[in-house]
DNA sequence: CCTACATTGTGATTGTGTTCACATTCACAT
DNA sequence: ATGTGAATGTGAACACAATCACAATGTAGG
């Protein structure tokens, strides 16, 4: 029970547990072994096992997990039994995209305020939520239950507008701009850099196909 | 020169080293140490020269590089020295917005090509891209020189469009889809899983908060 | 030509995450 | 109640990546 140091890694793939087994309860799975999780996931059955124990023993030995009580386990640990409550600011090509992607309520997540500056779109809907004013940033968030604020600003504002959600106090940010953001160290922030993933991409298809040859 | 085992973190790295480049060389910078690179990208100088001692040796001891023809290095370290011919399936609302975004083209990708099954979409214009029918990848594909395609489809259709794709020769795949692609070990694949990151960033700030107090 | 200085390039070290392999434990049949 | 089979939980080994710390090597100035 008591917390070692869990890798970052493990709670991404909790999640992934999460999601698969929802899966597999639906289809009438009752009991699941971390042979069965693994390969759902495309894992070793140890690694499973592994993110698990860093939380306290689940399973039963001999049989495996029973399906639908490691599922709220699993939601407990990682925060997702409460809905998580999302603010999106910047409302442009990717911002729109994220609002009427309905399956992130399906997740636990749901985008409950939107902002954008640009007066044309203030006050207009998309999906269930209405675009709010930029500028009232601080005081709405300061005062709601936000957990999560998506970042979806042009890069040249990007730096700007993270420090208002400094002051608002915004726990963590997922941000669509080529980083550059410094952050105190109580808010966490991943960056979601698509060109960096694919320029990867392109570099280990070449390397490989010189590796065979 | 010769290429021992790299990092594949160290190629994600070269790709913000070539763009933080192309921007101090805008600014005017001639001479960059790997001092200054790393304060740009934020992370530290022993990482910089190590990322480019896989390499080769570029620099200039008690000097630093040279900002111009270091980015050149770069560029065909990590194949960027052409242009990167990028095909897209599925115009939905990811789909949309990356037609839509055109910093690709500056970074050195350049979506060619557009596929959707919708016949009220297929012949519309997106950006600069003609939507053509998902009837056709295959053949479209093989013939025309793609380096890489990204799948914007829905979950459901992922894995079959992945398939078709793997007829098709691509060989390398980046998807929006919570992944569960299981493809030949010669192709490279990618998800980019939002969710994912959503539920480690509201862990983080949980646990983190938690330290704290 | 030699010295002072700055910065690179890298072997060694540390840190972190994954995988192995097996002792442990449980359900069930006999 | 006891043995058998099956899957868990985990310390130890391994693999990989980040960081350190310093020798190597360039420039510039006298
Ligand atoms: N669109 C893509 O496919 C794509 C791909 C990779 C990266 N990105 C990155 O994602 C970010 C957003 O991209 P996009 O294509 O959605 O941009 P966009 O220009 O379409 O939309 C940006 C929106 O933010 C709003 N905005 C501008 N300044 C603001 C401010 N100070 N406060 C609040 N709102 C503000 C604008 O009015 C606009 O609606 C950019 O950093 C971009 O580099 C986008
Ligand atoms: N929209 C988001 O913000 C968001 C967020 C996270 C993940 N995703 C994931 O990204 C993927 C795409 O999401 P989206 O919101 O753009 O979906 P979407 O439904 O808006 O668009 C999907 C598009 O793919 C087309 N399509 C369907 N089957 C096809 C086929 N067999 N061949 C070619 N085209 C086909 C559809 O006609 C549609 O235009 C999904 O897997 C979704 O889970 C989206």
């Amino acid at each position: 029970m008591i917390t070692k140091r869990v890798p970052s890694e493990t709670i991404g793939r909790l999640f992934r547990y999460f999601r698969s087994l929802s899966c597999l309860l639906r289809e009438g799975e009752e009991i699941v072994s971390s042979k069965t999780l693994a390969e759902v996931c495309h894992i070793k059955p140890a690694t499973v096992r592994k993110d698990l124990s860093y939380f306290g023993e689940f399973g039963t030995r001999g049989v495996g997990y029973d399906a639908a009580s490691l599922v709220n386990k699993i939601k407990k640990i990682i925060k997702l039994d409460k809905q998580i409550n999302v603010a999106l600011v910047g409302i442009g090509n990717i911002g729109r995209a994220l609002l009427k992607h309905s399956a992130f309520e399906l997740e636990g997540f749901k985008i409950v305020m939107a902002f954008d500056n640009n007066p044309s779109k203030i006050g207009d809907t998309v999906g269930n939520v209405i675009i709010e004013d930029a500028a009232n940033i601080r005081e709405r968030i300061e005062s709601s239950g936000i957990h999560l604020v998506i970042l979806a600003v042009p890069d040249y504002a990007t730096s700007k507008v993270a420090k208002v959600l400094q002051l608002a106090g915004a726990k963590s940010i997922l941000s669509f701009s080529p980083c550059g953001l410094s952050m105190p160290a109580d808010i966490q922030v991943t960056c979601i850099d698509l060109s960096v993933e694919m320029a990867r991409l392109v570099y280990n298809s070449c390397v490989d196909y010189r590796e065979k040859v």
